[in-house]
DNA sequence: TTAGGGTTAG
């Protein structure tokens, strides 16, 4: 930035001192310090002059200074006038032999179109044209709508028209373009080059200016009439689309030219926009073909194994991702340190931590290519495992290689102590950090904060959060909120959560959906299901989407209040009015609930909902028919048990047993009756 | 282009 400062200033003095010699040079020549002025002879006319003072100036004394003035910008600019004079003529030249050329005998389109060898391919069937209806430009004012429709018709009139405006006014060429369709214009008639002009530039022009829908639209209006899709074409709109960032419309422009049956992609490049497309677009399906092809063309580069590396590790694909690596080594295609750490997140998440380890020595092996990202990586990774002992001793490797460790190692290491309870190393942390000059960000700050709010010390946790504010490089975000508020409401202090609320939108900031399922979460115990009521219609109001945590968080507060009936309603009404996902553990949540509360018959209910949904899993079968035998409600359980087996669910042969037995125990026939069918339809062993 | 802090679920 600096450098580019210091670049951008020396060229603009560069340029004020030629601006000034420039001048001093036109001066002495004015002058006729260097050569003696020329005498021009002007007219004399009047001109008023007023002198500084204010005095009027004779006649004479003002002309002559008028004079001498104009002569002496005219031989300033007399190379500039010299130039325009000159190609004022070859415009006219120009013009001139132009026209004559065109309305020579045997040129039937008389529009002046560049004869290429193309423009004598004529299509199989096509006719001998007419004449061209004129040659004269689009007058600037005029409606498109008021074009001659002859004009329309004429091909190469509308070519060069449209080329015309596709450089400045694309909306306009479009305009035409469609105008003359309708007037009757035959695409599948005009010359090769012609339709070819036409096609590329209205593509690329409608690109340009971000309008990927009209591109596509020339392109269907060329299949529509017969003609395939030129591959030169398809090359510049995906490479255009790619540097334009409209990576979706470059895929579906792909799509669309991909059905051509006649169209074959050998343009190595164009495989490679597709695959950074799709890793962009996350369409991860996609990319493992898009590579195949690119490979088919040609070596790829180190982007494109870059962005193989990007799809790899989105979708955790750690193997394919250290592939990658052997394949670039194999390639001789250098791996820089993006790569190599990238490949080395993919292991980190994916939990192969010795993968990652070996690969953080390999990559000291191929030397220059570890920095700070990369120990940073592998300590998350320990610190995520709970490794903590590792991690630290990771932390130590880093700095006795000479790393300096950053914000960032600093935030992985205190939040693992901090997860891991081990308060003293997280102080010790800190003390460190401070000792070594290391800033404090929001991040840190919020790692601290949570760190006191874990140890119940919301006190404290407020203390840091107060500190924060009075610094204003690091004001809290809505993360800092979001634990200062589940931290007040996990000691029961709802009111002060509120406060918090109101602070951070005060500040500035959008309450998110963890916000708002912390502040849900506070209402639980108290059963303030009013102010549950109030904040979630806040949240839908401001545009917040609730998930299914929000929904378990609900289904707890209504089980807490025993608000059984608006319990069952969530799930079956406000949850698809949401369009959240209806997972299977929120019912599973709620039906324990109600057994919990003895309520079999609204457990059985739910269960229903649940299998009108999926179809249960042999582990939720368990736990719920193992709380019926537990709290001694075998009807409930039969009920569950028969529903199962309506649904094609599994039940563990250990379980249905259990039920059976409890039943005979109890002495309950109507139950065993019930349970004996559940399990011969569940084509279980009947025992008893 | 790659690394750190927040919610549910017995």
């Amino acid at each position: 930035m600096q450098r580019a400062f210091v670049s951008a200033h020396t060229w603009l003095l560069t340029c004020r001192a030629t601006a000034c010699h420039v001048a001093l040079e036109n001066s002495k020549l004015a002058s006729g310090s260097v050569l003696p002025r020329p005498v021009v002879a002007i007219s004399t006319f009047y001109v008023p002059c007023t002198s500084r003072s204010g005095q009027t100036l004779k006649s004479s004394d003002s002309m002559e200074s008028v004079i001498e003035l104009a002569y002496e910008g005219l031989y300033m600019l007399r190379i500039e006038l010299v130039f325009l004079v000159v190609f004022g003529l070859l415009w006219v030249a120009g013009r001139v032999f132009g026209t004559a050329k065109r309305t020579q005998p045997g040129n039937p389109k008389g529009s002046g179109r560049k004869a290429g060898p193309a423009s004598t391919q004529r299509r199989p069937g096509l006719t001998q044209r007419r004449p061209g209806s004129g040659d004269e430009n689009l007058s600037p004012n005029l409606p498109i709508s008021a074009v001659d429709p002859k004009k329309l018709q004429n091909a190469s009139w509308v070519v060069t028209q449209v080329t015309q405006l596709c450089r400045s006014q694309v909306q306009k060429a479009l305009e035409l373009y469609r105008a003359a369709l309708r007037a009757g214009l035959n695409l599948e008639e005009m010359l090769a080059e012609e339709s070819q002009q036409l096609s590329t530039g209205l593509v690329t022009a409608a690109i340009r200016v971000g309008q990927a829908e009209d591109a596509l639209g020339v392109m269907k209006d060329l299949r529509r009439v017969g003609l395939s899709t030129d591959p030169a074409l398809l090359a510049s709109a995906t490479k255009q689309l790619a540097r334009k960032g409209l990576f979706a419309d470059c895929l579906a422009i792909y799509d669309f030219a991909s059905q051509d049956p006649k169209l074959t992609i050998q343009d190595k490049s164009v495989w490679s926009c597709l695959l950074f497309c799709a890793v962009e677009t996350k369409g991860y399906g996609r990319c493992a073909y898009f590579f195949e092809r690119l490979k088919a063309c040609g070596a790829p580069s180190p982007k494109d194994f870059g962005n193989m590396v990007r799809f790899a590790s989105s979708t955790g694909n750690w193997r394919l991702a250290l592939s990658l690596i052997d394949e670039m080594h194999k390639a001789k295609v250098e791996v820089d340190s993006v790569v190599y750490n990238t490949v080395l997140a993919a292991c980190v998440s994916a939990e192969q931590l010795d993968q990652a380890r070996q690969l953080l020595d390999d990559m000291v092996e191929a030397g220059g290519v570890t920095d700070v990202i990369t120990y940073n990586t592998l300590a998350k990774g320990y610190a995520k495992a709970g490794c903590m002992d590792t991690c630290f001793e990771l932390y130590n490797l880093m700095r006795s290689r000479g790393l300096t460790p950053s914000q960032v190692t600093y935030g992985i290491l205190l939040d693992g102590f901090i997860n891991d309870n081990e308060v003293e190393k997280a102080v010790e942390i800190f003390n460190t950090m401070r000792a070594e000059g290391c800033q404090m960000n929001t991040v840190l700050y919020t790692t601290l904060i949570k760190g006191f709010a874990r140890a119940g010390q919301v006190d404290q946790a407020v203390k840091i959060y107060e500190e924060m504010q009075k610094e204003r490089s690091m004001q809290p975000d809505v993360i800092t909120f979001s634990i200062l508020i589940k931290a007040n409401c996990d000691v029961g202090r709802l009111e002060e959560a509120l406060k918090m609320l109101l602070a951070m939108k005060e500040a500035g900031l959008k309450p998110d959906e963890v916000v708002f399922n912390n502040l849900l979460g506070g209402c639980i115990n108290d059963c303030k299901i009013d102010l549950a009521k109030d904040l979630y219609k806040e949240m839908l109001a401001s545009s917040v989407k609730p998930s299914v945590a929000t929904f378990s968080i609900l289904i707890r507060l209504y089980a807490q209040c025993k608000r059984w009936d608006e319990a069952v309603d969530l799930l079956r009404q406000e949850l698809p009015a949401q369009r959240v996902v209806p997972e299977p553990r929120l019912y599973g949540q709620l039906a324990q609930c109600c057994l919990r509360d003895r309520q079999g018959r609204r457990a059985t209910e739910v269960y229903k909902m649940l299998t009108d949904h999926s179809t249960p899993t042999a582990a939720m079968n368990s736990t719920l028919l193992g709380m019926c035998a537990k709290l001694n409600m075998l009807d409930t359980g039969a009920e569950i048990m028969h529903l199962a087996a309506n649904a094609a669910s599994r039940v563990d042969p250990r379980d249905a047993a259990m039920m059976l037995e409890a039943a005979l125990r109890k002495k309950k026939p109507q139950v065993m009756d019930t349970l004996k069918d559940a399990m011969i339809k569940l084509k279980l062993p009947v025992h008893a």
